[in-house]
RNA sequence: GGGUCGCUAACUCAACGGUAGAGUAUCCGGCUUUUAACCGGCAAGUUCUGGGUUCGAAUCCCAGGCGACCCA
């Protein structure tokens, strides 16, 4: 509201008057809020005690009185009262006239506040801070949520975090534990002799997965580039280079759509050993989850979503085909042909895609449609189709198959990993056929890595991996049911923006358009007859939006 | 991509074809032990956007925007 942004700059200007100011450079806490409640938790009730304190942070409510006022006081990790007392603080502050009124008149909800005093537990109960000097070191002039309701409006709470931060405390906590998982992650592997290296996001080729990827573009280079789909590829090379244990944890951006368990960038960490292969890495992997809980929530097990998963270590390890025979019935190791299996499948409810004749996708299919979901407890599931590994080593004693596992929790993947194809020439072959794929239309196979080939064939020791989707593990971790909450800034569609006033040169044909927001652009050759049915459409932003935006190319004039 | 639901004051929500309202917050007044403080008063709106139907639309219809959830 308008006007309650003007009265606090009037404020604002008021507390210039005043010789203060409004937006100070600095303050010194002696504790938190956390700390100051921790250290005087056996004070008694209408106990002072003389220590003097200061602490700094936003003002979540007020209860003023006429000589006396009680703030709470909110900084990052807790609340703490505020008490005070006219007389006290007119007293310690004799350089401002009336400090007191001014306290009561000048600060709102959503201001940040220093303060000194002494630690006074109140008659009723709560331990304050008896306060002797105030300092304004920021003023708010926008109003917060209602205190007692909060935000709840999701796409508020996404699109303004900064909000949802300060007063959804639970939010706070997510991000706090977030933070703790992946310095329990980097703790782990450091201790066990792994080395972070960092590696490139702007790609000329983009590989590694199965995915689409953005495009940008170098303007002196002149060339398009693609941002990283995984990090695979380049972490093998290191490995080809003499470094066996190697990791990064760091972001992916993947071209796809957006779900409560999709954000087109997410973080994911990938793990390279050297010398093991994917039993190892199945040790690692449930070793490493499990340490990390331990450290970061202290405990065992975990509540999802009101269910109980419990994450003691061994977890159970079972080969897809044997999951699939378990939940479907099928044994996808008795069909005589890709036919047979097709109508098998038809006839359990599993839905086939029509080209499909690759007995190893149909068993993918099964295990997807039907047994996923089914996977609360974590579950390593073994020996995956070679047609959709890629990049992973034939199982050492099943044909077809290769030696990767993914690790299932709550229905959801949360890591996958296998031996690490280390044949240069079995390698070429796999991505050539890949290549043919996305030649004839599939634009999510991979591409053909010449270089990536070449260092294969300088020779990488045998080698295990291992994908872990960050977002995920942290959705488990803090309870999160949609991956915007565990991410700080999840993508959202920009907000339509209204028009305000449009002009369009026709000799140049030029159409510049100025938002609401006061940005101008100029759309590029756009036809007079476009500028005339923008001109008479009855709805100048819908035609816009629908015909214009996305059509032509523009600049950014403003 | 399909379906369902939502969008009204800064926040949380009413009003369901007939004068747009409440609580909280803001603003003014009162109050020295409150903690969703209390009491009294004032002010606050592009009902997401654009069309349509109607004497009259927040409400019904159409199109669009954004979001949530479910499904693929």
């Amino acid at each position: 509201m308008e006007e309650i942004r003007a009265t606090r700059l009037e404020k604002v200007a008021e507390i210039k008057s005043l010789g203060l100011k409004p937006y100070a450079y600095k303050w010194e806490s002696t504790h938190r809020t956390t700390e100051l409640q921790a250290k005087y938790a056996d004070l008694g009730k209408g106990e002072e005690m003389g220590d003097r304190v200061a602490v700094a942070g936003r003002i979540i409510a007020r209860r003023v009185f006429g000589k006396l006022a009680f703030f709470s006081l909110q900084d990052e990790v807790g609340t703490i009262q505020l008490y005070l007392d006219k007389k006290r603080i007119d007293a310690a502050m004799s350089d401002l006239p009336q400090a007191f009124a001014q306290l009561k008149k000048l600060t709102d909800v959503g201001d940040i506040l220093g303060v000194e005093g002494t630690i006074k537990r109140t008659d009723k109960g709560e331990l304050s801070v008896n306060v002797t000097n105030y300092t304004i070191l920021t003023k708010s002039l926008l109003p917060l949520p209602d205190k007692w309701h909060g935000l709840t409006d999701t796409e508020k709470r996404y699109r303004q975090r900064y909000v949802d931060l300060i007063v959804n405390p639970e939010s706070r906590q997510i991000f706090r534990r977030r933070a703790k998982i992946t310095a329990a992650i980097r703790r782990y592997l450091e201790q066990r002799d792994f080395l972070e290296i960092e590696t490139p996001v702007l790609q000329s080729e983009a590989g590694g997965a199965e995915a689409r990827p953005f495009i940008t573009y170098h303007n002196t280079l002149e060339m398009d580039l693609y941002l990283r789909i995984a990090t695979e590829l380049h972490l093998k090379r290191l490995v080809v280079g003499g470094f066996e244990k190697v990791f990064e944890l760091g972001r992916i951006f993947r071209n796809e759509g957006v779900s409560t368990r999709h954000n087109p960038e997410f973080t994911s960490i990938e793990v390279y050993q050297a010398y093991g292969d994917y039993q190892d890495m199945m040790n690692l992997t449930e070793d490493l989850i499990k340490t990390v809980a331990e450290e970061v929530i202290e405990a065992r097990s975990v509540n999802y979503q009101g269910k109980n998963i419990n994450l003691q270590t061994p977890w159970r390890r079972e080969t897809m085909h044997n999951l699939v025979l378990e939940v479907t019935g099928l044994d996808f190791t008795q069909f005589p042909d890709p036919e047979t299996a097709k109508t098998a499948c038809q006839e359990a409810g599993i839905e086939i895609a029509e080209g499909c004749n690759e007995l190893g996708k149909m068993l993918n299919e099964a295990f997807e449609q039907k047994v996923e979901a089914t996977l609360i407890q974590p579950t390593f599931v073994l020996d995956y189709p070679m047609e959709i590994s890629p990049l992973a080593k034939p199982h050492r004693s099943k044909a077809g198959l290769v030696e990767r596992f993914e690790l299932f929790i709550v229905g959801r993947e949360l890591a996958n990993g296998f031996s690490e194809l280390t044949d240069p020439i079995d390698q070429r072959q796999r991505l050539e056929a890949q290549a043919a794929k996305k030649a004839a239309g599939d634009l999510e196979a991979h591409n053909l890595d010449e270089d990536f080939l070449a260092a294969l064939e300088y020779g990488m020791p045998p080698t295990v991996g291992l994908g872990i989707g960050i977002d995920r593990l942290v959705m488990l971790l803090t309870d999160a049911a949609s991956i915007r909450d565990a991410i700080a800034f999840p993508l959202l569609k920009s907000q339509s923006k209204a028009i305000n006033s449009f002009d369009y040169d026709s000799t140049k044909e030029i159409l510049r358009v100025e938002f609401q927001n006061g940005s101008v652009y100029q759309y590029l050759d756009v036809p007079s007859s476009v500028y005339k049915e923008l001109k008479d459409s009855p709805s100048v932003g819908q035609y816009f939006n629908s015909s214009i935006r996305d059509k032509f190319g523009f600049n950014r004039e403003v």
